[in-house]
RNA sequence: GCCGGCGUGGCGGAACUGGCAGACGCACAGGACUUAAAAUCCUGCGGGACUAACCUCCCGUACCGGUUCGAUUCCGGUCGCCGGCACCA
C-alpha cells in the first residue's frame, strides 16, 4: 500500500475519492494526516477478495455434525445489462446473516447460482447470431465478477445453472417424475398467446391483457399444451401456509392468488327437457331469491338446443361479439352489462319450483365454477346491476339492509333469511347449511370447494429451455423417455428463430425429431416445445445441497441435513409465481420421498426496491434551485404545479423507477469504483426499512462512505486496554444487544445507527480501547467485510475477523444503574429526574415532587411511577 | 370494488409491551482551519410566543372523535397514498 506521511491538519482532498492516486483536479496537494494510513478502498478490497479465495474462507463444510444454516437469495437470471443497482440489496441483507452465522459456529450453505433459460438471452441470440449458449456463458462471467466485486461469502463451489445438461437432467426426471403421476398431461385448450414473443404464457405472467415480459398484446389461441396439474396441490399449498414463517403479505397474496372459496353446486332442470343446468354458488342460502339463470356464451348447452331457440341469430351475433373481446376486455368493459335472453328455454328453481329465465352474458365465465350461474339480484352486485338493467324481478330473501329495489345487500354477517320458507329467521351461515343438507336429501346438489387456481401451462414454443423428455408414437401415445437417456440435451440448430405456424424452431430439426418409441420400438417424434423459465427455479434450492451428483437429484443425507432453507429472501414481484411453483413441485417431490421435509422454506422475508430519484420533483431539486423557484412563483405549491405543467404527473413522484430517459440510472460498478464495496453495502443496508421501497440518493452513499472513514480514524485514537473503559461498559452491551437483534429482524438500518452513534461516542471521548475497537469491528464485519478484515490486521488482532466468534453481551449490562426519568404533571413533562434503577416508589415520588413543587398548586389525585421511566402526579 | 400495508421535520427514516416524539443519516446555516475552496472538526437545526440572553410556555406524529394519569402506538369514523387481486358467482 502507498503511504502518505505529511503534516498534520493536511488532509488530501476528497472531493474525489481518486484523488488518492493523483493530485485532485480542483488544485488540492492531495495530502493525507500523518497519523494514519489513508483509506483506500480500492487496495483494501481487492486485497481481501483475493486472501479470501485463497484461504476459501466461505467454503461450506461436508461435516454434517455442525449445526446447519441455509441462508438463500433468489438466483438471478443473468441478463446482458449486468448488475442492477437493486441486486445488493438483498443479496448483501443475507450475506450479513451468512456471515453473522458463521462467527455463531454454524455450518453455513449460501450458495449462488443462475437461472439462465430465458427469452431475452434467445432473442439477443437471434438478432446477433450467437448461439445463447455463447451469451449466457458472457452474462454469467460479467454478472460473477461483479458479485465478487462486492465481496459476498457464497461458495462459488456449489455454483448451479439452470441451462448445463447435468442441472437440467434432473429438471427433465422431475418432469417424467409428474407425468408418471398423471400430474404433467396435454391439453387442447385456449392458451395465452404473445402476439410478439410468439409463446404461449401462464396465467400469471399475463399483466394486464399484456405479456409480462414484452408488454405486447396478448390473444387467446388453442393449442396443444403440456399442463401440470398444481390445482391438485391448491388445498395443501393454503394448508402449508400455516406451518411456515412467511410475511403476511406473502401469505395473503399466495391465499389471494389460490382463491379457495367453499359454496355449493346447484341443478336447475331445463323445463320440459332431461338435462340439468349445474350452477356454482357460495350463496346457496339464498336460492329462494334466484329469479333468473346466465350462462356464459361458451356453455354447450346452448350449442345443444340451438333447435329450440328462438331467437338464435341474436345469440350468435352477441356470442361472436363476446369471443372477440379477450378476458381483459371483458373486465374493462364491467360496469356496463350486456347480454341475451334466451328464448325458448327456462329453467325451474329447485327450492320453489318457479320457472326463471335463461340469459348469456359475458360476464359469466367458462373458466370458473361451471359456466354459469342463478342470479341473485337482491344480494349479489353484477346481478342486481343486470336485472335492473334487464327489468329482472328483485327478491329479498336476507332483510338487514335497505329496500333491495334501491340498493344491493351483500352483507352476510348480520342479515336475517326472509321469503325462503324453512330458512326463515336463520342467520346466513345456518341457512347455508340446512340449504346444502336440503339439496343432499333431495339430490339436487351438493357442497363444493372451487379455486381460481388454474392448470400450469408448462410448455414454450422456443429453443432455450429444457426440451421436454417426451416422445409421440402413433401406436402408444405420449411416451416418456427412458431415465437413462436423460439429460435429453438442446440439438444445435441452426435459427432460433421461432416459426410462424407458432412451433418450436426445434420443430424443423428432423434428424432430432424422428425418433423411435421407447415403448413399441416404432417410428415416433420428439417433443419439441420446451419447458418455462420457470422450471430450473422450482427446485435449484434441493441442487445446491449436492451440486455434483450425478446419480440423483441431491443425495438422501445432503438433503436431510440441509433441508428446508431457513430464510429464504426474495422479490414480492415471486409471490405468486416462482414461489407457488417451487413450493408445488417441493409438495410433489416429498409425496414421491424425495425430499425429507413438506415445505421447502422456513422463512420467507421480501425486500423493497431500489428506485430512483425523480429529477423533476420539486423536493428532489437542490437547495438553491428550490429557492429559485420559490422566488419565482412565491409559493411552494405555485412552484409544484410548474413543474407539474412542465413534466406531467412524473413530477408528483419524488421517487420513480430508474430510466435512461431520466437519467437517475445507477450502475454498481460505479459506487464499487468510486466510494467501495464496503460502502455500497453499508448504503444499502442503511437506505431505510428493508421491506420497503427506498429512493437511491448518492448523498446518502457520501454519509456512509463518511461513516466508514470515522471508523479507519478511529486507529488514532486507539488506547492498548483490552477491555472494555468503565464508562463504555453499559454502552457495548447495549449495542451488541441491538446489533445482534436488528440483524435477525430486517432492521438493518437501526443495527448500522447503533454502530454510528458508538462510533461518534468514542469521537466524544476522543478515545477508544482495543477490547472497544475489536467488538465494533467484529460487529460491523457482516456489512462491511473489507474494512474491518483490513482494520483487524493493521491493528494486529489474531486471526482473521471471520473466524472470530460474535460478540457476546450480558443482559445485567445493558441497563444502567441511573437512569433519567420524566416527571410529569397531568401527562405532561415539566421536568427530568436522575434516579437509581432499583430506588423505590416512594422515594422516587417525593425528589419527583421537590424538583417540579413550584408546580404543584393544586390537589395531588393520583401519583403514578413506572420504574426506570416516568413519574406521572395527577392534580386538579 | 375486495384484500393487505402505510401516512411522523426540508428529505430518508427512529421510537421496547401505551411512558421525555424526531435516534442515525442527508440537506441547510453559522463557526474553526485555509490565501481560497474542498475535505475535516465544532455548533445549531419541527413550528410559534416571550426574551438582550438564558429560562419558560403553547402547538405539533394525515383529519375528526373516543378509551387512559398519559396515545405516533389501542378503538371508531373520514381523507390520502402504495402494493396485490379483480364480472371468481
Amino acid at each position: 500500500m502507498e503511504s502518505y506521511n505529511l503534516r498534520p491538519k493536511e488532509t488530501f482532498c476528497a472531493a474525489d475519492y481518486n484523488a488518492i492516486y493523483a493530485v485532485c483536479e480542483c488544485g488540492g496537494k492531495g495530502m493525507v494526516n500523518e497519523m494514519a494510513e489513508v483509506y483506500n478502498h480500492r487496495e483494501v478490497e481487492t486485497k481481501w477478495q483475493k486472501v479470501w479465495d485463497e484461504e476459501k474462507a466461505f467454503k461450506t463444510s461436508e461435516d454434517y455434525s455442525k449445526p446447519k444454516y441455509y441462508a438463500l437469495v433468489e438466483f438471478p437470471y443473468p441478463s446482458g445489462q449486468g448488475l442492477h443497482v437493486g441486486h445488493p440489496r438483498p443479496y448483501t441483507a443475507l450475506d450479513i446473516v451468512a456471515r453473522k452465522r458463521r462467527m455463531q459456529g454454524y455450518n453455513v450453505l449460501y450458495p449462488m447460482g443462475w437461472d439462465a433459460f430465458g427469452l431475452p438471452t434467445e432473442n439477443y441470440a437471434i438478432k446477433n447470431h450467437i448461439h445463447p449458449k455463447i451469451v449466457t456463458q458472457n452474462n454469467v462471467s460479467r454478472f460473477k465478477s461483479q458479485l465478487h466485486s462486492l465481496g459476498y461469502s457464497f461458495d462459488w463451489d456449489r455454483e448451479v445453472n439452470t441451462t448445463d445438461p447435468n442441472y437440467y437432467k434432473w429438471t427433465q426426471w422431475i418432469f417424467l417424475k409428474l407425468f408418471k403421476a398423471g400430474l404433467a398431461y396435454k391439453s387442447e385448450m385456449p392458451i395465452n398467446w404473445c402476439t410478439s414473443c410468439k409463446v404461449g404464457l401462464a396465467n400469471e405472467e399475463v399483466v394486464n391483457g399484456v405479456c409480462e415480459r414484452c408488454g405486447s398484446e396478448v390473444v387467446r389461441k388453442v393449442k396443444s399444451q403440456w399442463m401440470l396439474k398444481i390445482t391438485e396441490y391448491a388445498d395443501k399449498l393454503i394448508e402449508g401456509l400455516d406451518t411456515v414463517d412467511y410475511v403476511e403479505r406473502v401469505k395473503v397474496s399466495q391465499k389471494n392468488w389460490i382463491g379457495k372459496s367453499t359454496g355449493a353446486e346447484v341443478d336447475f332442470a331445463i323445463k320440459d327437457k332431461e338435462d340439468k343446468l349445474r350452477v356454482y354458488t357460495t350463496r346457496c342460502d339464498t336460492l329462494f331469491g334466484a329469479t333468473y339463470m346466465v350462462v356464459s356464451p361458451e356453455h354447450p348447452i346452448i350449442d345443444k338446443y340451438k333447435d329450440d331457440i328462438k331467437n338464435w341469430d341474436d345469440i350468435c351475433a352477441y356470442r361472436e361479439q363476446a369471443a372477440r373481446k379477450s378476458d381483459f376486455e371483458r373486465a374493462e368493459l364491467a360496469k356496463d352489462k350486456t347480454g341475451v335472453c334466451i328464448d325458448g328455454m327456462s329453467a325451474i328453481n329447485p327450492v320453489n319450483g318457479k320457472e326463471i329465465p335463461i340469459f348469456i352474458s359475458d360476464y359469466v365465465l367458462m373458466s370458473y365454477g361451471t359456466g354459469a350461474i342463478m342470479a341473485v339480484p337482491a344480494h349479489d352486485e353484477r346481478d342486481w346491476d343486470f336485472a335492473k338493467k334487464f327489468g329482472l324481478p328483485i327478491v329479498e330473501v336476507v332483510a338487514g339492509g335497505k329496500d333491495v329495489q334501491e340498493e344491493v345487500y351483500t352483507d352476510v354477517a348480520t342479515g336475517t333469511l326472509v321469503n325462503s320458507d324453512f330458512l326463515n329467521g336463520l342467520s346466513v351461515a345456518d341457512a347455508k347449511e340446512k340449504m346444502i343438507a336440503f339439496l343432499e336429501e333431495k339430490g339436487v346438489g351438493c357442497a363444493k370447494t372451487n379455486f381460481k387456481l388454474r392448470d400450469w401451462v408448462f410448455s414454450r414454443q422456443r429453443y432455450w429451455g429444457e426440451p421436454i423428455p417426451i416422445v409421440y408414437c402413433e401406436k402408444c401415445g405420449y411416451v416418456p423417455l427412458d431415465e437413462s437417456e436423460l439429460p435429453l440435451e438442446l440439438p444445435e440448430v441452426e435459427s432460433y428463430m421461432p416459426t410462424d405456424t407458432g412451433e418450436s424452431p426445434l420443430a424443423l430439426m428432423t434428424d432430432w425429431v424422428n425418433t423411435t418409441c421407447p415403448c413399441c420400438g416404432g417410428p415416433a417424434k420428439r417433443e419439441t416445445d420446451t419447458m418455462p423459465q420457470w422450471a430450473g427455479s422450482s427446485w435449484y434450492f434441493l441442487r445446491y445441497t449436492d451440486p455434483n451428483n450425478s446419480e440423483a437429484l441431491a443425495s438422501k443425507e445432503a438433503l436431510d441435513y440441509w433441508m428446508p432453507v431457513d430464510w429464504y429472501n426474495g422479490g414480492m414481484e415471486h409471490t405468486t409465481l416462482h414461489l407457488l411453483y417451487s413450493r408445488f413441485w417441493h409438495k410433489f417431490l416429498y409425496d414421491q420421498k424425495a425430499v425429507p421435509c413438506p415445505e421447502p422454506y422456513a422463512k420467507r422475508t421480501s425486500h423493497g426496491m431500489i428506485l430512483g430519484l425523480n429529477p423533476h420533483c420539486f423536493s428532489n431539486l437542490p437547495a438553491k434551485e428550490q429557492e429559485q423557484l420559490l422566488a419565482e412563483y412565491g409559493s411552494e405549491k405555485a412552484a409544484r404545479e410548474a413543474l407539474k405543467e412542465k413534466y406531467g404527473e412524473m413530477a408528483e413522484h419524488p421517487v420513480v423507477k430508474m430510466s435512461k430517459s431520466l437519467g437517475n440510472v445507477v450502475n454498481p460498478d460505479d459506487i464499487v469504483t468510486d466510494y467501495g464495496a464496503d460502502t455500497l453495502r453499508t448504503y444499502e443496508m442503511f437506505i431505510g426499512a428493508f421491506e420497503l421501497s427506498a429512493g437511491w440518493s448518492e448523498d446518502g452513499v457520501k454519509g456512509c462512505r463518511r461513516f466508514l472513514e470515522r471508523v479507519w480514524k478511529l486507529q488514532d485514537i486507539l488506547t492498548d486496554d483490552m477491555g472494555y473503559s468503565k464508562d463504555m461498559e453499559i454502552k457495548m452491551h447495549q449495542t451488541i444487544k441491538k446489533v445482534s437483534n436488528d440483524f435477525e429482524s430486517l432492521k438493518y438500518n437501526t443495527a448500522i445507527a447503533a454502530m454510528m452513534a458508538l462510533v461518534n461516542d468514542f469521537y466524544k471521548k476522543n478515545a477508544v480501547t482495543k477490547g472497544e475497537f475489536k467488538t465494533l469491528i467484529t460487529l460491523l464485519n457482516p456489512v462491511a467485510p473489507h474494512i474491518t478484515e483490513e482494520l483487524w490486521q493493521k491493528v494486529g488482532f489474531e486471526g482473521r475477523v471471520y473466524q472470530t466468534a460474535w460478540p457476546e453481551f450480558e443482559e445485567a449490562k445493558t441497563v444502567e444503574s441511573t437512569v433519567e426519568i420524566a416527571v410529569q404533571i397531568n401527562g405532561k413533562t415539566r421536568a427530568t429526574l436522575d434516579i437509581g434503577k432499583d430506588d423505590p416508589k416512594d422515594e422516587v415520588i417525593a425528589k419527583a415532587k421537590e424538583v417540579v413543587a413550584d408546580k404543584l398548586t393544586g390537589t395531588i389525585v393520583k401519583e403514578i411511577y413506572v420504574p426506570g421511566r416516568i413519574v406521572n402526579i395527577v392534580q386538579k
